[in-house]
DNA sequence: ATTTGATATGACCAACTGGTCATGTCGCAG
DNA sequence: CTGCGACATGACCAGTTGGTCATATCAAAT
């Protein structure tokens, strides 16, 4: 993350300009992928000529991080206030509480999170590696936390080993998430672009299940 | 699925030249996905011309098809095999086996695997709804037939949501074997190539999660 | 009025893509 | 020996890609 990714003139442009380009930026990623992104419809959707792009940034690459940067600012800054405010409550609701705010997340930035799951998959795409440990290192810091609290408070079943417990969340709100914005990746719950009321129902019952068991 | 992908000369060639193009698109596929992968590529791989892969195939989609197919085939007959062998057990013994099942298809089949990995994000890969939803169908088929069985053996917890334990499994299984194959996806398990005694107790901790539930 | 430096531009480039096709090889039937 | 049909081949095509660069524009400073 040494580098800097966009050059000082394109911070020397006018702001509706400045976002004109990464908008456009953002949208080609974010349904394209990192290698299927075309410049030449990002400057076309940009409206701006394929010279000035590379005055902008020094190549494909560059703005591509400029784009996850961004993106992962928004990410972090949306953990740290869910987390902040439910702080005193029980861990359940705060389970609760954070997947709600996921799906809202996903609805208000559709393109972010596509982006991320583009990302996870393709070996090839540059810095993935470093991005996606960056995700995950908040994701793990933030359940962490959770579950650190709970312990302390006693709301945990003892002996529960913290490792998995945290694997467990994080598989489950991940791939809720998933299934909301993409369809055909659920099996029976059918989330995607379900109605708010089922979607709030479903997370109900699912922490149910995590806070319970599945054994009679 | 109605088309036929192959061209009746393909099945014609004697087995190993068969083996040799399929191998070499599986290859291909699997380590670049279906835009990425170049056919220039494949058929120096495979050593033959690029002319003979078009007497085979009608078109990069029809390649694609024919391999996709062929891994499909391999994953219905393991989890056949996988459901039959456990069928009298506990559902709880049957969920721990059927994990150590998917995680030895996993690292005998790495390249099927990648190649459904890659797929699953991409919405212009060809056909890519369609097998999506046959893989999640299976899916679904096979965890429902463990939990009615478990369910009227009385082995669940009553008012149990089954839909909700449906996506419980799935989730928590794909993103277990997710975890193994891929690096960094996974904050604290540290799974990925993890030697054979940790993946079967992390797979008993999990286990023990999803019977007991995590609340005091 | 002239110079200067920052910014804008699109024709251009080599490299590659999926796909085609005229030509060739070769075993076998007549 | 001839001819035929199945299969093999790689030069070739139009289209696209990421990236470059000589040239143009234009406001501010002199």
């Amino acid at each position: 993350m040494s580098q800097q990714p966009a050059r000082t003139t394109f911070s020397h442009l006018p702001a509706d300009k400045q976002e004109r380009v990464l908008n456009a930026a953002l949208n080609e990623f974010a349904d394209q992928g990192y290698h299927q992104a075309s410049l030449n419809r990002l400057v076309a959707r940009a409206g701006i000529a394929k010279g000035s792009l590379y005055q902008y940034f020094p190549n494909k690459e560059g703005i591509f991080r400029h784009i996850f940067q961004l993106a992962l600012g928004r990410v972090r800054q949306t953990l740290v206030a869910v987390k902040d405010s439910t702080e005193n409550e029980n861990l359940f609701i705060r389970l609760e509480k954070s997947l709600k705010a996921g799906v809202r997340f996903l609805q208000e930035h559709p393109r972010i999170y596509s982006l991320y799951l583009k990302i996870q998959f393709d070996r090839q795409v540059p810095f993935r590696q470093e991005f996606l440990a960056a995700v995950r290192r908040h994701a793990g810091e933030y359940f962490g936390s959770l579950i650190s609290r709970a312990r302390a408070r006693g709301e945990l079943r003892p002996g529960i080993s913290e490792p998995a417990a945290l694997f467990l969340l994080d598989a489950v709100f991940d791939r809720f998430l998933q299934a909301v914005a993409v369809p055909y990746l659920d099996v029976t719950f059918n989330l995607h672009q379900a109605p708010e009321e089922i979607v709030q129902r479903r997370i109900r019952e699912l922490i149910d299940l995590l806070r319970e068991g599945l054994a009679a």
